[in-house]
DNA sequence: GTTTTCATGCCTAATTCTAGGGATGCAGCC
DNA sequence: GGCTGCATCCCTAGAATTAGGCATGAAAAC
């Protein structure tokens, strides 16, 4: 198997020569560029097209985010893994979204981090339990099921269900039996319950919170 | 600190035998059940009302995924942590969604169990890398541009997915730094390429053939 | 038995959408 | 070069939606 060439991009010294040291630990590792900012890295990551980027997110000139989106619109089959400080909510699902194969927590021992870049390899995703904490609560949205739910009347549960089917007022009007008028303000009832202001928005909400489909 | 309390939820006798010899060789853990399909370990949840419950997702009379929803409709405290095969996307988030606190892969290292034993007692998530992967997958999904829809061309898409979430055509074109007749153009296109009248049949139609969502 | 909630009905003004039309520029393709 | 598809921009008229009201009867809740 070749050497796996490496990039770094980390801001803060002790922590670069710490992962300098890591990489070049391993004989299969190879250190083509260590850089300390956006725009180094950026640089090193064109001109190298590295297998492997560790890349900080809090740099001084911007954020490792950007280097990691330019991985994916330069279409370079570098694997990034961001070795990052606990960041916000936020910079983590930038830097997931915009294509990062992992994320390591900066304190982790060195062996997690050789660890984690193993996985990688494997096509795994490493990511810190600390981290990941963030990432599943976006999955556990939690249930406000009977919050929300039971708020809606069974008129206003359906006549969402022929909102979201895509028939007008005037249409569900004549499908009911009732007044356009009534249909009108059942779902002026809706938003209200909802939170909303249009019909879209309310299926869009109403999907979330699991009342259609 | 007081002891935990674990309830093992597993079909395959080897690998509980395995996770029982885990959990005995802590002094600070103690085995308060031991199940091996869904109904017993509903019961045992129910009955003991453990602190950490390790729980396989195939088991013969449904999924693991039932006892952890119990869990959090029962409002107990009891923190899920998946142990399991490599199964197909659709469980591992379903497990995610129901409130597990982790995943780990059923063939990693005893070491790794207790290491994500921990992990979830200090408010980590400990998700093994080859699951990762795939929550990842999720993350990283808005870029299928020119890949399955030959229909709608990008923008199209692109605009289609801000009308799915409710933005009206002058906050999209404020968005994408574009005219608001440009946007109710492109609104058109898609009409006429889906076949449909409005918004919201717009986005039940993509819907149906996998466009959005 | 009173209050609250729900479904029903109606009105109007302002906003937003939809469906026609037309026009320009740019890129890729034959 | 000419053609075609795509994105961009503009206009207008009519339809639909939205947001503010107001009001009544019946049923459920307290």
């Amino acid at each position: 198997m070749a050497t796996l060439r490496v990039l770094i991009v980390e801001d803060m010294a002790n922590v670069r020569e710490r992962l300098s040291n890591v990489i070049e630990s391993q004989s299969d590792f190879e250190l083509v560029a260590v850089t300390e900012n956006v725009e180094q890295g950026l640089q090193a990551l064109l001109a190298h097209k590295p297998d492997l980027a560790l890349v900080d997110l809090g740099l001084p000139d911007g954020s490792g985010v950007e280097v990691i989106r330019a991985i994916g619109q330069q279409k370079l089959k570098t694997q990034a893994l961001v070795i990052s400080g606990f960041q916000d909510e936020k910079n983590v699902f930038k830097a997931l979204e915009a294509g990062a194969r992992g994320y390591v927590y900066k304190l982790e021992e060195d062996q997690k981090i050789i660890e984690a870049i193993n996985y990688i390899l494997e096509g795994g995703a490493p990511i810190s339990p600390i981290i990941a904490r963030l990432v599943l609560n976006k999955f556990q949205t939690p249930e406000p099921d009977e919050n929300q739910t039971e708020a809606l009347t069974s008129k206003q549960q359906n006549i969402l269900l022929y909102i979201s089917q895509g028939f007008t007022s005037k249409e569900i009007a004549e499908k009911l039996g009732i007044s356009y008028y009534t249909v009108t303000t059942h779902i002026k009832n809706i938003y209200e319950k909802l939170q909303v202001n249009s019909r879209v928005e309310a299926i869009y909400e109403a999907r979330k919170i699991g009342l259609i489909d």
